[in-house]
DNA sequence: CCCGCCTGAATGAATACTCATTCATGTTTG
DNA sequence: CAAACATGAATGAGTATTCATTCAGGCGGG
């Protein structure tokens, strides 16, 4: 029987297994998940070599249990959040504001996603596409939705439309990660849902800027 | 002394190393760059493992290799298209249509591209830009340009309007390269220039479909 | 209350294996 | 024949994973 619902003391074994998560995060974002040895993620975990295998099935597990853990969080959240908005286009900044949110609060967790995905990401279409595929659902799902409310284009498909979404926000994060002074990741969000939704083209009639 | 300036023939040393170059083009897109052997590279390519360390200086000088040419000739060819156009939308449209041509003509390129750019933009972040950076360059002369000519829009910063233009195309590949049938990627061209310069947020006057 | 038995989580040295790279030896070319 | 080029078996460094052993602390019997 769970002690109670919502925080609940986490097991012992659990807090063990969250440790080493943020390890491997920290270690495969420093040295890359093919640079990095177990031993090294041991080391950061403070635990010996073969616990690692006792809370995961081997090195490629570890990996996809944090993108599992990390992303299966991220669109618990976001689902909560949006559940009872009703304009898309808020839904959709709310969206961009929590993905900003999420990366440009840890570094290394940031890194290790934009830098490690795409390895993942053909072993994850490879069968289940994985809990990235749900989160681009979600992004086509919003933008579908702003089409039938009338309140985003017609002609053009949701999938085109969740690659310029999805491409924008993670090129952001990228060109932010790789920057030398990235400052805060989060002073993107306005101008970035602007230009999503109005797009380069200079616009008819409103023009912000003075100078 | 060169032959002459034009269509030379290649001589067989630079024969050999296009042959090379191209099947670890092959092996690695289609193991992984880490998951190949360099012994794979040299049967591809028809020669003995240590003609490889002939023609490069290892593995990661393969790798580095492929990027400089290919993203080499590719900036080479934009800058000769654009180079006597006026219309900065118009260079943005051909810049696209350029990236897509390249990638959709040459699957396992693509693949290679897509799926270990992200590695080696760690790396090459570290020292030199290379020749990644000199592409988004280009991009962003361009969003400049479009600015000042008042084309594009002046309240977006040009790095962020950077990020989009190839954050867009870039995802664009990947879920091409990751889709069950793909089909021509080339057939994505004009929609995803209407959508990145008009934006998702419905057209004030202007609407295109009929359904 | 104390002691010694158990359990299974944790350890980390040893293993078993994979590959990038080298270089002694052949082969072609001029 | 010499020089340049090519070969591919041998090398050895590096590392994911295993497993025999340790040990903390719960538990029952004296």
């Amino acid at each position: 029987m769970p002690e109670s619902e919502m925080a609940r003391e986490l097991t012992p074994r659990e807090q063990k297994y969250r440790r080493i998560l943020r390890a491997a995060i920290e270690v495969f974002a420093s040295k890359g998940y093919f640079g990095a040895r177990m031993t090294d993620v041991a080391e950061a975990a403070e635990v010996a070599d073969g616990t690692l295998y006792l809370y995961f099935e081997g090195k490629e597990h570890l990996l996809m249990s944090i993108f599992d853990e990390v992303l299966g969080r991220f669109i618990e959240r976001l689902d909560e959040e949006i559940a009872n908005m009703t304009d898309p286009a808020q839904k959709l900044s709310v969206m961009i504001r929590l993905h900003l949110e999420t990366l440009g609060r840890d570094h290394a967790l940031a890194h290790l996603l934009q830098i490690e995905t795409r390895h993942s990401r053909r072993f994850m279409s490879t069968f289940s596409r994985g809990k990235l595929g749900e989160y681009l659902d979600r992004v086509r799902d919003i933008v579908e939705e702003g089409q039938e409310a009338g309140v985003f284009r017609r002609d053009i498909s949701p999938g085109l439309a969740t690659n310029l979404v999805f491409g924008a926000v993670d090129e952001l994060v990228t060109s932010w990660l790789l920057a030398e002074n990235p400052g805060d990741l989060l002073r993107h969000h306005k101008p970035l849902v602007r230009v999503l939704t109005d797009g380069i083209a200079r616009g008819r009639g409103r023009q912000g800027g003075s100078s």
